[in-house]
RNA sequence: GGGCGCUUAGUUCAGUGGUAGAACGUCUUGCUUACACCAAGAAGGUCGUAGGUUCGAUCCCUACAGCGCCCACCA
């Protein structure tokens, strides 16, 4: 006899054992087993990759369980339903907080430790957190195929992004320029546009007397080296000076020849509508000095001190010299006045937390605007052979409708943001990730991307003089591998001679891949770089449907955070109530694209439906008797009623869950469960279990069992462990054998 | 500055052009041999505000308010 208290922990272990050894992760052992047909329909998701950069949270098992939702549901439709694990090395944000804990237990930075000796550091926390990440996604029943289990950072990746590196820089896509970028002075890397956190701070706005202008500045002690003034061509007040034209006037450091320039972006509103710019440390005006072939000259290091061109306050800390410069312009009268309480946004790094200073360096980009011919194309309104860009591939491909994007409206906020998209710094001076795949010959000491006799792009070079060639010490962006994940995972660029994979190989079999579920807070930084790197790479599109689901906050709708201490962790919950309760606490409730907030309680609500689950088939199991086996059940024209309810119900979960409606179809299994299982039909039958006709009592149990199967696979998906844990206990043998299957898992969704 | 979303029972949220739904919570009653992590029942909402379309709107349109989010080159 079972216990009336379902112990979630006592069970899930063993039977996620037993699930992993089975094999039937695998869609491979599926159709070996016959469990799968041959020529089913693949339906493929691979998993975004979590950062090891510790463990996982809340977000993490949203996640998890949403994808399992439907990798279940597709398997036990019978399609070859592959779940592609795998973690990311998360390059800036692993390697940072490798640094900070190395700093704050042997007060050494990356520097002190050397290349080798500290990418060592990282690789073993790195590994440590892979452990605790994949025992997590075990703990929440993920179904993931272990066998192609992948690492961002691993030599098959490393394969597939050199090799992207390589056809890329080919097509002309990749290239290398000097180009203002969010430079981090505290982490001494560029960081990516998306990567900026803005924070908003009052600083005092300065009018200075610029000769006969006076500009306006939040930031003073930039603007040594201003030699150009700028005014809206529209504007009256400034009409009276032609572009181009040259004045000389007093400034910080002495006189200096202005040059007067006409640009557009000029707001005629804001402060006096003139202002000078500093093309080296700020990205809209080395915008303006592009369009007019202006000169830069760096003021600030790369540290965040003044150079030489600062005069008496060369060496000092920018914020330092704040003052001290504002003081000096007091006394040359040029300072007008001050405006205080100014709400200026500064820059910060999200991963790094440093504070951005633009400067201008020579990085590597990749080109979003460049035409190039497009050889191969499966993209809806893209033919192969054509001409386009980069960003067109990414319209195209949402656009024509090829890859939706649930729910709809993040459709708008992607193009959105395309239209804005400049060109991808993929560049980073970190050690941690995949160094860039260039090597520069030693005889030449200025590199130039234009030449290809002074630069390999792609490929080691091979043997000979290898002394001669030095690696570029950069890495690449994190996003860049990530990029790719969706096919790197699936044996490119191995198994991708010329333009078509084998047949019969995993490309072939599961790309595109079917749906990317991943948080909408990614939909920038990973989803519209995925559709870029496989549109250039394999002219189609990475997956079919986007969907997002949103971030998991705590009872207040506040964002959980360990510094305020509102952090409820998956693992906790799943110790305390168990792994099924904590998954549909995810799922209940939660629209896709909206927050969901979730508490304790929840989870407990959840636990005492897995243990009224559970209490269902017990009691269905309790009136089992041998006698049963060999019984032919007659239903009445009522049982057969309540038989159609339950398979009706199920059809409507599975019609939910394919129209991406998870919190609908959790819903709908429940309350069947519930309120129409429980208290309706088996209340109501609780006579006839008891009567002494035997055939009534077979009948009565008969009806109760194959309802529970019903329910048993409608519920699985969302509740996998309670669910396979009562079938494991359904009896065996008799013609009204009801097991089928080894699993409940693997039990067909009719 | 531009864009988007939300506003429905005490709470968290579904939902639909035709007299309002769930879960949790609350209250009442029950230790009826599946489950007290339970059961039976109850209370509780003029579906943000003001207009409009319609035979009829919580659902469609317009404006407004509050909250939240995203984007952006106001120095």
């Amino acid at each position: 006899m079972l216990e009336p208290q379902y112990d979630g922990n006592a069970v899930e272990g063993e039977i996620y054992r037993r699930w992993e050894a089975s094999g039937f992760f695998n869609p491979d052992t599926c159709v070996a087993k016959g469990a799968t047909k041959k020529n089913a329909k693949p339906f493929t998701i691979v998993l975004p990759p979590p950062n090891v950069t510790g463990t996982l949270h809340m977000g993490h098992a949203a996640m998890l369980v949403i994808e399992d939702i439907m990798v279940r549901y597709w398997r036990m439709k019978g399609r070859k339903a592959l779940w592609l694990p795998g973690t990311d090395h998360a390059a800036i944000a692993t390697q940072s907080k490798v640094e900070s804990l190395i700093y704050k237990k042997e007060g050494k930075n990356r520097h002190d430790l050397g290349r080798e000796e500290f990418l060592k550091r990282v690789r073993e926390f790195a590994a440590e957190s892979h452990d605790t990440i994949v025992n997590q996604m075990r703990r929440m029943g993920a179904s993931v195929d272990w066998s192609r289990e992948a690492y961002t950072l691993d030599e098959a990746r490393g394969e597939a992004v050199a090799t992207a590196f390589k056809r890329m820089y080919d097509m002309g896509l990749i290239y290398r320029g000097a180009r203002i970028v969010n430079w981090d002075p505290k982490m001494q890397t560029t960081v990516s546009d998306d990567e900026i956190e803005w924070r908003e701070e009052k600083v005092p706005l300065y009018y200075l007397q610029y000769g006969p202008f006076v500009i306006a500045t939040a930031r003073p002690e930039t603007k040594f080296g201003d030699k150009y003034v700028v005014v809206h061509p529209k504007d009256k007040r400034y009409a009276k000076y032609k572009g181009g034209e040259k004045l000389s006037l007093e400034w910080i450091n002495g006189p200096v020849i202005a040059t007067v320039v006409k640009d557009a972006v000029m707001d005629m509103d804001f402060g006096t509508g003139a202002m000078t710019i500093t093309p080296w440390h700020d990205a809209t005006d080395f915008e303006i000095a592009e369009r007019h072939g202006l000169d830069r000259e760096q003021i600030i290091d790369e540290r965040g001190k003044l150079l030489p061109v600062a005069g008496e306050f060369a060496g000092m800390k920018i914020r330092d010299a704040r003052a001290a410069i504002v003081e000096k312009l007091r006394q040359k009268s040029l300072l007008v006045k001050v405006e205080e309480g100014y709400v200026h946004r500064i820059a910060t790094s999200s991963r790094g937390g440093g504070r951005i200073e633009p400067q201008i360096k020579e990085q590597w980009f990749v080109a979003v605007n460049k035409k190039f011919t497009l050889e191969k194309s499966k993209i809806k309104g893209i033919r192969s052979g054509s001409e386009t860009t980069l960003k067109k591939i990414m319209l195209a491909a949402v656009a024509g409708g090829q890859i939706e994007i649930i729910p709809k409206r993040f459709e708008k906020i992607y193009f959105h943001w395309i239209e804005n998209l400049r060109d991808w710094c993929i560049s980073r001076q970190i050690w941690f990730g995949h160094r860039i795949p260039v090597w520069y010959h030693r005889a030449f000491a200025k590199v130039s991307a234009d030449n290809g006799n002074e630069m390999i792009a792609g490929d080691p070079p091979a043997g000979g003089a290898e002394m001669d060639w030095a690696q570029d010490p950069d890495t690449l962006d994190t996003w860049f591998s990530s990029g790719l994940w969706t096919f790197s995972t699936l044996g490119w660029p191995l198994d991708y001679a010329r333009s078509k994979p084998k047949k019969g190989s995993d490309l072939a079999t599961y790309h595109p891949t079917d749906v990317l579920e991943t948080g909408y807070d990614i939909l920038f930084f990973w989803v519209a770089r995925m559709i870029l790197m496989t549109g250039a790479l394999l002219g189609d599109i990475p997956f079919r449907t986007v969907y997002l689901h949103g971030l998991v906050r705590d009872e207040k709708g506040k964002k959980m955070s360990k510094t305020d201490g509102n952090v409820i962790d998956p693992l906790d919950m799943i110790r305390k109530y168990n792994a099924d309760a904590t998954r549909l606490s995810l799922v209940m409730g939660a629209a896709p694209g909206s927050d969901i907030k979730l508490s304790e309680d929840k989870v407990r609500g959840y636990r005492n439906f897995t243990t009224k689950i559970w209490n269902v088939g017990r009691f269905v199991l309790m009136h089992y008797t041998p006698e049963f086996a060999n019984q032919h059940a007659v239903f009445s024209v009522s049982d057969k009623k309540h038989l159609a309810g339950a398979v009706k119900a199920k059809r409507e979960v599975a019609r939910f869950i394919e129209k991406f409606q998870f919190h609908r179809a959790a819903e709908r299994a429940y309350h069947y469960l519930w309120h129409t299982f429980a208290d309706k039909i088996i209340e109501a039958k609780k006579e006839d279990l008891k009567d002494a006709d035997a055939k009534k009592a077979a009948a009565a149990y008969h009806l109760l069992e194959a309802i529970l199967m019903e329910c048993l696979v409608m519920l699985h998906p969302f509740v996998p462990f309670v669910t396979e844990a009562l079938y494991q206990n359904l009896p065996a043998g008799g013609k009204n054998f009801r097991r089928e299957r080894e699993f409940l898992m693997m039990n067909p969704w009719k």
